[in-house]
DNA sequence: CTGTTAGCGCATTCAA
DNA sequence: TTGAATGCGCTAACAG
């Protein structure tokens, strides 16, 4: 008792590293005694674990998950590749996952790729240098995908699917044909999408059926934002632009953009040049976030739970059973949250 | 050459972890002179050098970090405990902060303490059995300070300033006195106040500033919110409980918000009920974040850049010194940024 | 310049 | 039920 007291005091002193070793001197005991006790090995006799459950708690002894993770092969840890946090979404997302991971006693590992296929492949090779026990990617692009299967290191991406990889992401294209067959069933005529890239699966449904519903789509009707204006919150810029090129002739009563805060830019630019939300126009974003929540827009919701949930299960999944057949690929519905716009409100107060 | 190919391929298909021994015998040299090359170090053979790498290349290998973690104790990681991500400042805080951590060959281990002390605590034990080499805390309030300041690993608190701690935090109370002093020369005579605690500092300095100018500050010009509320975006209904107290006798004609999602949520409401900002109350945020800047809403803006570098300055210095003198305080100066509402614009067009 | 040896803290044999 | 011995993969001290 005396001597636990001591180098207690000790500890709180200097306090230098403290080992099972120790442990296992003040408590009379061997090292793998400790060890025993403290991974619930039944197998020891009980007043001896009450001495080294006592002793730990007195000098407050936290086990080294280094050396526990080079003896076991395994971490605990997940590593998780993000693109970007500029979008409130990943955010959440990333939220989430922490808060399941951790119920299920892993840490989460977490590097944000800033949309650079480089930096994501940096991000892996420290995964791996990290021992993590899996891997949860946002991807960049197809780039590493493929060389990230061939990892051996279960990995799977979210948000989007690939051929690849074990994937959980959004039906996109269902997501852009909704929002079409709403725009149509409302009684809209004349459609545009707000988005970086035509190749987008979102644009992809929405256009298709707008067309196959016998409605017109030509290229004008796309407003193109440069990556890096949305990385910067600069769309506004680029949305301008083309107000500016399509001065009076703006011939669309409704707009689907490609995330929330693309679709508060333009209804910002639209409303400073008197068209009004969603009297003259209406606006569906993507994501619904937090702004789109405040702000009142429309907006897809992703089912963040169900997308988090599902992955971390594959995930888990995957770690416990060595085969590894083709790679799976999940799809989940996303739905439209309609609102009315706060700024609407605003327009019309007076 | 032929053997090292062989290996390459058997790697491939069933991924053994690979070490140093391996890939020591495919470059016909002792591990330690693996260990060597890696490493940096000059008295190497430049022929065995070449040879190692090249088998390094070839068969893809990354050193073991949870090995070199334990023979160095040192893991090259910090431990970062966050309060909450709803506020996109701190996400934005911690982004900076993998950069710069990066930059320096640092990894961050991000926990989320979701304002709650009990977690907070969890996660820092978490960073010690991990072996952090320091830690960076952004605290949940008093509790956990003193217990950190006695563990040994370097802390430092940030955002907020704390007595036992090293902590670079921002001078709330100046920016309270600031907003009073801009809206006093504005010529406003009728103040609020929105948020959850009149503990605040910035409500302190706010508040003593108005009174030392000579006028007055009454309880019921301090807006409650409940902490609970402000964490699930339910701040508006707090907002319309006062305004629905007080009906028509709004008596101020300038707020000062504890966030920017406060400050829309008052425009937001009082809009609605027919009271102009910015002419009939104006309103300022704190954080400054892209929503004050999408939403074009004046703002306290926090020195992200430089608060991140001198945090992670510090703790570095704290890493290579041992020496710990007193816990260093340093309180960054905020700024006010000066917006024209974009509500506004909403608001007047018609 | 390089190989041999030792040991970081832990979990896991194997005996006893 | 327990302790002694071993080794996870790596770095560092020491010979040579």
């Amino acid at each position: 008792m005396i001597s636990s007291e001591c180098v207690f005091r000790i500890e709180r002193e200097t306090m230098m590293k403290i080992t099972m070793k120790e442990i296992a001197e003040l408590a009379k005991v061997s090292q793998p005694t400790v060890s025993r006790v403290i991974n619930g090995n039944k197998t020891v006799n009980e007043e001896a674990a009450k001495r080294v459950l006592k002793v730990i708690e007195e000098v407050g002894f936290i086990p080294n998950k280094a050396a526990q993770t080079l003896k076991r092969s395994r971490s605990n840890t997940i590593g998780v590749s993000i693109t970007e946090t500029y979008n409130p979404y990943f955010v959440e997302l990333i939220d989430h996952l922490e808060g399941v991971a951790r119920k299920n006693g892993f840490s989460i590992l977490l590097h944000n790729s800033n949309r650079n296929p480089i930096l994501e492949w940096e991000n892996v090779q420290n995964f791996i240098a990290r021992q993590v026990d899996g891997m949860i990617i946002i991807p960049t692009g197809e780039y590493n995908i493929e060389r990230i299967s061939k990892l051996s290191i279960p990995s799977v991406v979210m948000t989007q699917n690939r051929k690849h990889l074990d994937s959980v992401g959004l039906d996109h294209v269902f997501a852009g044909k909704m929002v079409a067959e709403k725009f149509i069933h409302l009684g809209h005529k004349s459609f545009a999408f707000i988005g970086t890239k035509p190749s987008d699966d979102k644009f992809y449904g929405f256009k298709s059926a707008i067309i196959e519903n016998g409605f017109h789509f030509d290229e004008n009707q796309f407003i193109p934002l440069e990556e890096s204006s949305v990385n910067n919150f600069l769309m506004r810029r680029d949305i301008e632009n083309y107000l500016n090129k399509v001065g009076n002739n703006i011939d669309f009563t409704c707009v689907f953009a490609a995330n929330d805060i693309i679709a508060l830019e333009f209804i910002k630019a639209a409303s400073e040049r008197g068209i009004n939300v969603p009297d003259d126009i209406i606006v569906v974003g993507f994501d619904d976030t937090y702004l789109a929540k405040i702000m009142g827009i429309s907006s897809i919701h992703q089912p963040i739970d169900e997308m988090v949930k599902t992955t971390f299960d594959l995930l888990m999944d995957r770690l416990e059973n060595e085969v590894h057949p083709e790679p799976i690929q999940i799809k989940l519905k996303p739905t439209l949250i309609e609102r009315n716009s706060y700024l609407n409100v605003f327009l019309t107060q007076k």
